[in-house]
Parts: C-alpha cells; sequence; structure tokens
DNA sequence: TGATATTGACACTGCGGCGTATCAGATGCA
DNA sequence: TGCATCTGATACGCCGCAGTGTCAATATCA
C-alpha cells in the first residue's frame, strides 16, 4: 500500500504548489473547474451540447485544453457537472419557494411553477440545458436525467403528500401520476423556449396551475 | 430557364433506365429508399442518432453509401424522414382508435393511451426516436420536433372540442393546456421506455387517464 | 538576481467519419 | 454473344476534433 515512502519530502510539496497572483494552486484550480463550468453553461446553452467542441468551451472560458483537462477527462463530463449544478439550481429555487408560500396549496404549487418560468425566463440556457441538451447523449447521461426526473418526481409527492394522504393509489400509481405533472410542465416549457417565448409568463403559471391542481383535486377527492 | 436543350433524347432516357431483377429503375430506387427507411428505425432506435453514421445505416439495409446518397443527402436528412413516418403512425393509430371510441370522451382517451403504450411497447425504437433521439440535433430538426408537437396538441383540441365549449378560456389558454397533457403521456412514455418497462402498460394507461380526464373535467366545468 | 514553477499559445499525431471515385463482376438488351 | 448498364465492394482524399507535447514568456521565491 506504500511502495513511494517519504523520502522527498520537498517533491511531496509540489502537490501544494506555490501561490500565483495571489491564490494558491487549490483555489487557482477551483476558479478554473468553476470559469470551465460557466463556459459549459453559455456553449451548452447556446450552440448546444452536439456543436460544442473542447476548443470552443475552452475559448469560452478563456483558457485552454490544458486547463480543460486539468478538470474534467472529456466534454461529457463536464456536461454532467454542467446539469447537475443546473437541475439544483432549479430545484433548489422551486422548492424554496412552494416551501415559503405554504401551507396553501394552491399557493405553493403557484410559486413552484412562477420560480420555475421566471428562472428560465431570465436565463434560457438552463432550460436548454436541462429539458433538451440533456437527452440521448449517451448511457451515463440518460442515467443523470433519470434520476434529476426522479429526484423532481419525489418532490412533487412530498410536497402533495398532505392531499394524498387520503387517496388508496398504490405508490407506482402516484410515481406515474407525478410523472406526467413533471412532463406537463416541462413540455410547456420547452415549447416555451424552443418558441420564441410567446406567451407571457403568467399564461403559463396559470395554465400549469390550472392542469397540476386538476390532477392533485381529482386525486385528492378519489373518484 | 432553359440552357439545357433536347438534343438528346437517347441520354434523357436514360433517366427510365433498364428493368433489373424484374424492377424498373424507379421501383429499384423506392426499395432501397424503403430499406434505408427501416434501417433507419433499426440504427436510431437502438443505438441512437448521436452513433448512426451512413456507414452503419447503410450496412443495417444492406446497401452501401452509393445508394444512401441517392436518397438523402446526408444523415439528417434520413432522421426526418423517419421521425416524419414514425410521427404519422403514431398519429394514425391514436386517432383512429379514438375516433372508433367516439362519442364516448372516456372511451376515446383510454383508446387513444392505449393505442400510442401498445404502439411503443411493441417496437420501443419508435418511442426513441420519436421522444429522445429528435431531440437536440438541429435547428431544422427542431421545427420538425415543434410541428409534431402543434399537430398533435391540434388534434387534443380536436377530440375534446365538444367538451370544451363552455370554457371560457383563450385559444392560448387551451393550446397552453394541450400542451400539457401531451407533455404528460410524453414523459410517462420516455420513463418507461429508458427504465426496463417496469410497470404493466394497464397501469400507465390508467393513470395518464385520470390525469387527462382530470384536466378535461376541471376545464369543461370551468371554476 | 537567478532558479523554478506556472501559464498560455500553438504544434502535432491519430482517429473516425463524410462524400466521391474507381473497378470488376453481374444483369439485361439487341 | 457482345455491348451497355447496374451493382457492390472498396479505395481515396479531406476535414474536424480529441488528447498530448513543446516552448517561450511570466510570476514567484530564495
Amino acid at each position: 500500500m506504500s511502495p513511494g515512502q517519504q523520502t522527498t519530502p520537498p517533491t511531496a510539496r509540489t502537490t501544494t504548489g506555490r501561490t500565483y497572483r495571489g491564490a494558491d494552486r487549490r483555489q487557482r484550480q477551483d476558479e478554473r473547474r468553476a470559469r470551465l463550468m460557466e463556459a459549459g453553461i453559455e456553449t451548452f446553452g447556446t450552440i448546444g451540447y452536439r456543436n460544442a467542441t473542447v476548443d470552443r468551451v475552452c475559448a469560452a472560458a478563456g483558457l485552454t485544453k490544458r486547463y480543460f483537462y486539468e478538470s474534467f477527462d472529456d466534454s461529457e463530463e463536464l456536461l454532467l457537472a454542467v446539469y447537475g449544478r443546473v437541475a439544483e439550481e432549479l430545484h433548489t429555487r422551486i422548492v424554496a419557494d412552494a416551501e415559503a408560500a405554504a401551507p396553501d396549496i394552491e399557493a405553493q404549487v403557484r410559486a413552484a411553477l412562477t420560480a420555475l418560468f421566471r428562472t428560465i425566463g431570465d436565463d434560457p440556457r438552463l432550460a436548454r440545458i436541462a429539458f433538451v441538451e440533456i437527452l440521448a447523449v449517451s448511457g451515463t447521461v440518460d442515467s443523470a436525467w433519470q434520476a434529476v426526473n426522479t429526484a423532481f418526481v419525489d418532490t412533487i409527492l412530498q410536497l402533495t403528500q398532505p392531499y394524498l394522504d387520503a387517496a388508496d393509489l398504490s405508490e407506482t400509481d402516484l410515481e406515474i401520476l407525478a410523472t406526467g405533472v413533471l412532463g406537463a410542465v416541462v413540455l410547456i416549457a420547452q415549447r416555451w423556449i424552443l418558441g420564441e417565448r410567446a406567451q407571457p409568463i403568467e399564461a403559463l403559471v396559470s395554465n400549469a396551475h390550472t392542469l397540476v391542481m386538476a390532477v392533485v383535486s381529482r386525486v385528492a377527492a378519489l373518484d
């Protein structure tokens, strides 16, 4: 487990590196990685993952390939990292606003939808990455997409949990329904972004709200 | 408009060609095109458009590149042709079954959903092409996807038209709602395909039906 | 100030796919 | 049967990108 001996402490110190422009090795590396992530959002979110080459991302980051491979094995790894961050940001904002509007379920749904459409309206790159570019890349990326969807489905179920207790639906049924609700919102968002964002946000929120509440009411009321 | 003169009728006859293996030029070309389309469905629907090269499609068709370029300019053109056919097939089946179940709206919705999930269950390649591979390819392909979505949204609105007359919703509102309904079904289908098709078709149909009818009822009843 | 680490620009190799061209063999026509 | 067409296999040139290597310029430390 330890073929390498500590005979060369000076060499070992190389790992730490020296400070440069006021930042130590780790800080510089982290900053470069952050710039690459931002460049990934910009590149994937505008020209698309398919047209994004390592060189293009590096140009957007103002760095060279050398530092790309310092932080990522390949562009797919950057995509996964970027996607993870985008999905987390969307999730965080939606949940935060929804919880702030508790306990009124209608207000919560409205807050969640408003948070979503506002966020992607302010930065359509996020929507393109989260809802479009992430699909059909590779099995690994598909898995990540599945995982994120599962997380959102779970969140939907948690938020509506208090209102679904009476429903005698199986866990599977609830998951399918929540998947449907998620899909409804996603497609509305997709078409809004890929079109010219013709409709005002209020119309999106209002109709998505109608749809979601129709489902929640129906399920809560049984039938 | 006519720099070329008809000075060479024999050459012009070349266009007609000679029969070969019992088929004339046009028939052979059509048959090759059909084989390429089928190979496109197989290739795009299994390994995906991203991994599909012209050579691979040709190998699947049992033809060489020469005949690929006889019928298509590039692989994107084949994708568009394949997508058009797949979308049309789905649309045709769904509408046919839905209309056969008229005039009971509940039965129509159930028939439409059953037709969809049956079709993609029998041939998951269609679902992969229609719902996954088609996204994030190019602006042209995006437009085709938008057009197909619009067609499905219109179909949903037509099918539910009799029940929405009373609703005082604008055209825009109805389109957004129909988009949501479509998205719900699509995401349920996507997750079903990308997962291991764990749930039985009946569960998908049943829950999608619940969701769709919840929306239709809510809209029809006003509120 | 000199030695060393760090940076950025760029050259280089290798791979894989696209689109075209070539050619020998098979098929149909006169 | 001989000639023209069609077919299929394969070769070829080209280009773009991935990933690595080189080197001079710059910043830090002793």
